[in-house]
DNA sequence: GTGGGATTTCAGAGTTTTTTGAAATGACTG
DNA sequence: CAGTCATTTCAAAAAACTCTGAAATCCCAC
């Protein structure tokens, strides 16, 4: 590279520096999200630089495969966290961020909730019909059994619930949410033994 | 310890079924938490028997090696979701769940926090330490990168911080948080029913 | 159509995580 | 303390997961 500023050289690749160790972080969380490294590392370098890229340029900026940059872009389109472009100077496709780190972290939510919650709340579904054979003969350990597999089911469809309220597509507000939160007072530890929330069983779509 | 009339045997089986399904379960989304398989299978079967069993017993329940077993309970104990139990009868030691759904919950949150978003944090403060120098030529690029950077490290402090108030060990309210979110009015939308019925049994989203 | 690149697919190689099992250590009792 | 049984540790095996690369497919301009 010439020099045509000293200053601005410099400036340059401590910026190309700082966005790969971003990418590189991101990557590493990936893993522990459930996300595959490079799935992370394609998000982050599209995040990071907010530039539409190719495949060509994903390829090499982060040294991996043409397949896997495919594999990872096509999953990231799916949870639509970035999008297609189209260049008119160029045949390729482009893909481009979302740039509002809440979509993105809503994103994350709502695939999370979708992989992890919705599954097991199928699951409880399905456990709940063997149960229930025990009510005539109610010994202790099957009413208990019961109550455990309700407390669970009523935990996470709370989850669910919210989930969809504040990180759904329609994402009005998983911001919103957390200023709610951070603003509101924390109830001191007064233990309101109350165990309201009753079967408002929104039961969706679920097998069974 | 139980006494199976032949009625109370057939209910008995359904029931050890039901908690064998629930175990299963558990220990499959313990993958999708980064808990290992088994950890999360004994977590779930304290859980869900309610009873202290020793290693023997859980050993023999989950078919694990006692080694495994070994190292699933400590961890368990570590995040404090189960604990030691001494039965005067017996020289084992024993474990039994902590039964309030909820705490579970908890330190789940807890534990997903501590392992993902505060190294992050720490590598987006180390990150910060590159950036900044790019200010006296402030290219647009520059000032975008810092911009970003900033952007998600305020969301994941916010987090950060409302994890530690509701799911800290003080505990005070992953529940409170829940249904304080519940009944607030959600930005600008009505709490119209507008996509409430959709299918959870949904594909992955194309993970590799 | 046809040619030429862009994209997708997927079997197998490579990597990481989890589990086993047996030896070492610890803990209690007589 | 010596014996007995419980627990922990850890190297190596097994399982799970990710990535590669080349062949197959798609897509568009001519």
């Amino acid at each position: 590279m010439p020099n045509p500023s000293s200053t601005n050289a410099r400036d340059h690749a401590k910026l190309i520096q700082a966005q790969d160790q971003f990418v590189a972080s991101w990557g590493r969380m990936g893993s522990v999200w459930g996300i595959s490294r490079t799935m992370a590392e394609v998000h982050a370098l599209l995040y990071i630089t907010g530039e539409p890229m190719c495949t060509d340029q994903i390829m090499d900026r982060l040294g991996v495969s043409r397949g896997n940059v495919s594999m990872s872009v096509r999953a990231l389109l799916d949870w639509s966290v970035i999008e297609k472009v189209r260049l008119p100077s160029d045949r390729k496709e482009y893909y481009q961020a979302e740039l509002d780190v809440w979509s993105m972290l809503r994103a994350i939510a709502r695939e999370r909730i979708k992989r992890e919650v919705d599954p097991m709340l199928d699951a409880l579904d399905e456990i709940a019909q063997l149960a229930p054979e025990v009510k005539s003969s109610d010994t202790q350990e099957a009413r208990d059994l019961k109550q455990r597999i309700d407390a669970v089911r009523e935990g996470f469809e709370l989850i669910t619930t919210l989930t969809h309220k504040f990180a759904g597509p329609s994402g009005a507000g998983l911001k919103t949410a957390a200023k709610l939160l951070a603003k509101a007072p924390v109830g001191s530890k007064r233990p309101t033994r109350t165990h309201s929330a009753k079967k408002r069983t929104k039961k969706n779509g679920g097998q069974a």
